[in-house]
RNA sequence: GGGCGCUUAACUCAGCGGUAGAGUGCAUUCUUCACACGGAUGAAGUCACAGGUUCGAAUCCUGUAGCGCCCA
């Protein structure tokens, strides 16, 4: 029976395909009664709204494989998808669209509908990015999916919010927040990317009480002024020592402020050496307002203008009021200049307006009981991380214990639990008296505020007293925190809890060590009194091929999606793994994809951030738009989809896996299941075999150690150089003999079988396509114990070498016989000898060797072309030869007739050249006394055989210089 | 300012105490029946620089330079 592949490996259709098999036979549930032993992971819960990125594919693929790994080797795993509500990001999203579509704001729809048409966005677009990564091949535990808003999320965070306020850690206090105007919202500080943008530096100055004169200082925001409450100077400053605790008068708000002495806020070397301090919209300033305990002036509307404190200015737009400042300080007479200058500005990544230092009051976590429980975790290594040097940025950031801003002023997120009511001690604990999951306490501006796990009704403490709910939603982070344990059921107390809690492996990105992996250790065990996980991975980060960051808005990214497209998802899978190495970052050069003619042209700096607004291909002179974050399509110029040629190797060997197996299938004509016992099996299936086991075994010390990289590469060397270029080669000759040809393609099946079951977690659509094909082909197959092929790859067994396999001694001489092939191959290539011309090779070599090459001298024929083959100690230099020497060999290829005794001598004498190099350096090293008497002795003696071989060799190729014809 | 990482073949990266490896690219060659997304062969590297430890350093330590990331 034979069966015929189709010529290439089509990965569109294997995707097709096996998402439709895994689906059918449902094999990434978890099976809490399975009796396995469990091995659990949570995604890292990507945002609802977002679409798959590299980052995406990187961080999935590596857990993919651990998954899958795991579920081959017996473990009931259990992978738990999952979105995030991602507070800010949807909720700018949907408001921007209805901005754009409907004109109004979010305070034209209110809360309620706000709320409602985010839900139905939500519903839309919520699934995209778990379909992609189910696209991806990705084995999570579907009907486990959750999303942060979920009821039981919901659930976990009402009740985690709760018993950290009842216990105390939860406060409310006022911060400097990053103010957007136009979202009127505080963004959290990785929300904000800051930009050059020109603007001014102005100077002006204040006029002392004491009528002594006026000092000077410069500034970039105008405007603040109307909210200053000091100047301070360095108290070293010669000019201004005598002038510290003067009062000076700020002329537009007619207030009296002290100049103060502060060695942190002022640099005297810069500008006048005088500062003036705003301590409600700076942080530096609100940091030498703390330590000079000075009063705090907020001047600001949330929407930016300014505020009543401000007299004549208030209500002015925040730059229309810098300019009136400017304008009225002139006319006063306290201007002094205005130089033009470039200003680093933070912006908000949702609006792209100007941040606001704003100072407002916030909901906080008291880090400093909660952080240092979570530092022991990983300090007594309860947490490992990997690599371990992570485990210092996880260290030293929350060992600053700073507090942790929980509240939001959004309204897509979960709503504080916090109700504020005014009214006297004895009517609130009367109300409340006996009452379950309630606790108040009193609130810092009056009355009292109250937190519930369950809504409370407004007039709950009568009508005359009112709870207010606060309208602020929490940190998208604090539900994230929570996730290990609220996916699987917590507060509840699951029996999915007691089984995958804690989860074995967390694995991400390095950037949200501090914001996510600390806080869910810290909630974790806060919450359940247990780590959240065993073990995690911090993932290199891939950046472009100039080291930066991909993102949309420079246009040198790689879209996942295309490179599914265009080189299949085992591609990308394998890429992602390759560039898994221990190392921060992982460089990968994009390219832009020309539109016309699919060549790809290497993005270069001057393309980004829409430098370049056209290009030529050079292959076929087509100009088009490289990719970037253009805001309209080019009426002239099609605009480039980027990619990586990195992903070509990943496709080459996809094709290359099923080619081999192709070649496999088509000499399967007659064959017929049965046991191979070891007595039948060739010289090179036991080299196959043992070379087989080594690889495993590598690969599954690589994976425990989360070497994906490694892994990769020892299945890709196996596959291609042993199994491909040596392997299948040796086996041809067997396969036309009719007395070999059953156990050759027994053996062959066998060795198919266990590639597909390796290639599983990494390459799954390739591998369960091959397996399928085994399938149908032999259903039955195996070495000693056959079996039949389980219904998918996904559900086989890992494999796990016999240790019969292991025969160094067989690799030993199939080396021995790969080093003598190479020897003639390099020869015809040099002499340009056609492969069709056999040629003959002597080597002399020990009547061991020699024996031990018996069984291989027929395949040798065949590899190397050769109508003679003499190994044996008999034998004597001919006349003619292309000669080589190693410590095993003097071996002879005859070239009587077509020898160039010129070029040969040339390349003697340059071997012999390396021979005296190498030799020297080992004399040098052998004379050197201190080496013979500290050095490990089988070093010692090793180097002393080196030297000894090379010698003999250097003297062999000396007479066979000498033998060659003048 | 503090912390972390990187600097190895033209490019992207492995190696991490016993004198260098892969993929791509390059050169030569081959469309003979698994695969040209292929086979065969080859060329190509004072392992950033300077010190130190060691019998021995690409590999460990210190410093310098350049690049990148994180935190303030």
């Amino acid at each position: 029976m034979s069966t015929e592949l189709p010529k290439q490996f089509e990965p569109s259709l294997a995707q097709s395909r096996c998402l439709e098999l895994w689906d059918r036979l449902d094999l990434f549930k978890a099976r809490p009664d399975s009796g396995k032993p469990p091995f659990s992971m949570v995604i890292p819960p990507p945002n609802v709204t977002g679409a798959l990125h590299l980052g995406h594919a990187l961080n999935n693929t590596l857990q993919d494989i651990l998954a899958r790994q795991h579920r081959a080797r017996g473990f009931d795993v259990c992978w738990v998808p999952g979105t995030d509500h991602a507070g800010i990001a949807t909720q700018a999203v949907v408001e921007r669209r209805i901005r754009e579509l409907e004109g109004k704001t979010r305070h034209d729809l209110g809360r309620e509908e706000l709320v409602r048409r985010i839900w139905e966005w939500k519903e839309q677009y919520g699934s995209r990015i778990l379909e992609q990564l189910r696209g991806m091949g990705c084995s999570c535990d579907w009907t486990r999916t959750r999303f942060t808003l979920d009821p039981v999320c919901a659930k976990a965070v009402r009740r985690t919010f709760f018993n950290l306020f009842r216990d105390g850690h939860i406060y409310r206090g006022k911060r400097l927040v990053n103010w957007d105007t136009q979202l009127q919202t505080s963004v959290a500080d990785d929300e904000t990317f800051t930009e050059t943008v020109k603007g001014g530096f102005w100077t002006f100055r204040y006029p002392l009480m004491d009528g002594g004169g006026h000092i000077r200082f410069s500034t970039t925001r105008p405007e603040t002024m109307l909210g200053d409450v000091a100047v301070a100077v360095h108290p070293e400053d010669e000019r201004y020592k005598a002038w510290i605790g003067k009062m000076v008068r700020v002329p537009l708000a007619d207030r009296e402020i002290p100049i103060i002495a502060d060695p942190l806020l002022v640099d005297p070397q810069l500008g006048t050496g005088a500062v003036k301090v705003t301590p409600a919209h700076d942080r530096n300033d609100y940091a030498c307002g703390q330590r000079n305990n000075l009063p705090l002036l907020n001047i600001l509307n949330p929407d930016g203008t300014l505020n009543s404190l401000c007299g004549p200015y208030a209500g002015m737009e925040r730059y229309k009021a810098r300019e009136k400042v400017v304008e009225d300080m002139e006319a006063l007479g306290f201007f002094e200049g205005r130089e033009d200058r470039d200003i680093e500005l933070a912006h908000s990544d949702r609006s792209k307006t100007p941040i606001e230092p704003l100072l407002s009051d916030q909901w906080f976590i008291s880090m400093e009981e909660l952080a240092g429980k979570a530092m022991d975790a990983v300090r007594d290594n309860r947490v490992r991380i990997t690599p371990a040097r992570y485990a210092t940025t996880y260290l030293d950031w929350l060992g600053e214990k700073r507090d942790w801003c929980i509240s939001r002023q959004l309204w897509w997120g979960h709503q504080i639990p916090v109700w504020h009511v005014r009214c006297d001690r004895e009517r609130i604990e009367k109300a409340l008296a006996g009452r379950e999951g309630v606790f108040f306490r009193e609130a810092a501006e009056g009355g009292f505020h109250v937190c519930s796990i369950e809504d409370l009704p407004a007039d709950l403490l009568g009508a005359q007293h009112p709870l207010v709910r606060d309208p602020d939603v929490l940190d998208t982070w604090f539900s994230s925190a929570l996730w290990p344990e609220s996916t699987l059921g917590w507060p509840e107390s699951s029996s999915d809890l007691a089984r995958y809690y804690p989860t074995s492996v967390l694995s991400t990105s390095r950037d949200i060590i501090t914001l996510w992996v600390a806080r869910m250790v810290i909630c974790g065990l806060y919450n359940t009194g247990h780590i959240p996980f065993h073990k995690v991975y911090i993932h290199p980060k891939i950046t472009d091929g100039f080291g930066e960051t991909m993102s949309k808005s420079k246009g040198n990214g790689v879209d996942p999606l295309d490179i599914i497209s265009r080189y299949g998802p085992d591609a990308l899978r394998f890429q992602m793994a390759q560039m898994a190495t221990e190392t921060q970052d992982a460089r990968m050069p994009v390219a832009n994809v020309c539109p016309a003619c699919d060549a790809l042209v290497p993005v270069k700096q001057e393309h980004m951030y829409m430098r370049t607004k056209k290009l030529a291909c050079p292959a076929c002179k087509q100009a088009f738009r490289p990719g970037g974050p253009w805001p309209g399509i080019d009426p002239e110029h099609a605009t480039a989809r980027q990619a990586s040629d990195r992903f070509e190797q990943g496709r080459n060997f996809a094709t290359k896996v099923w080619n081999a197996t192709r070649f496999c299938l088509i000499n399967l004509e007659g064959h017929s299941p049965g046991p191979v016992s070891a007595a039948e099996l060739a010289l090179e299936d036991r080299w196959i075999l043992s070379r087989l086991a080594g690889a495993i075994a590598g690969i599954d010390q690589a994976l425990a150690q989360f070497r994906f990289s490694e892994a990769i590469k020892l299945i890709y060397d196996f596959t291609w150089s042993d199994f491909c270029d040596w392997y299948l080669e040796m086996a041809k000759g067997r396969l036309k003999d009719p007395e070999a040809r059953q156990v050759a393609q027994r053996v062959l099946l066998a060795l198919l079988d266990n590639l597909a079951r390796l290639l599983q977690p990494f390459m799954p659509f390739l591998a369960e396509t091959i397996w399928q094909a085994l399938n149908e082909a032999a259903p039955v197959r195996g070495l000693s114990n056959l079996r039949a092929g389980a219904e998918s790859v996904c559900i086989a067994p890992w494999p796990a070498p016999d240790s019969a396999w292991y025969d160094l001694g067989v690799e030993s001489i199939v080396e021995r016989m790969q080093r003598l092939v190479r020897l003639v191959r390099e020869t015809r290539n040099r002499y340009q000898i056609d492969s069709r011309t056999l040629l003959a090779l002597r080597a002399k070599a020990t009547a061991a060797t020699a024996s031990g090459l018996k069984p291989v001298e027929p395949v040798m024929r065949e590899l190397a072309g050769l109508a003679e083959l003499t190994i044996s100690p008999e034998v004597v230099r001919p006349a003619l030869a292309a000669s080589a020497i190693d410590s095993d060999f003097e071996a002879f290829v005859l070239l009587e007739g077509i020898i160039d005794p010129v070029a040969e001598r040339q390349r003697l004498l340059k071997q012999r050249q390396e021979k005296e190099k190498s030799a020297t350096g080992i004399r040098a090293k052998l004379g050197n006394e201190s080496f013979v008497q500290r050095a490990p002795a089988e070093v010692v003696e090793q180097q002393r055989a080196t030297l000894k071989e090379l010698e003999e060799q250097i003297e062999a190729i000396g007479l066979n210089l000498a033998s060659l014809p003048a």
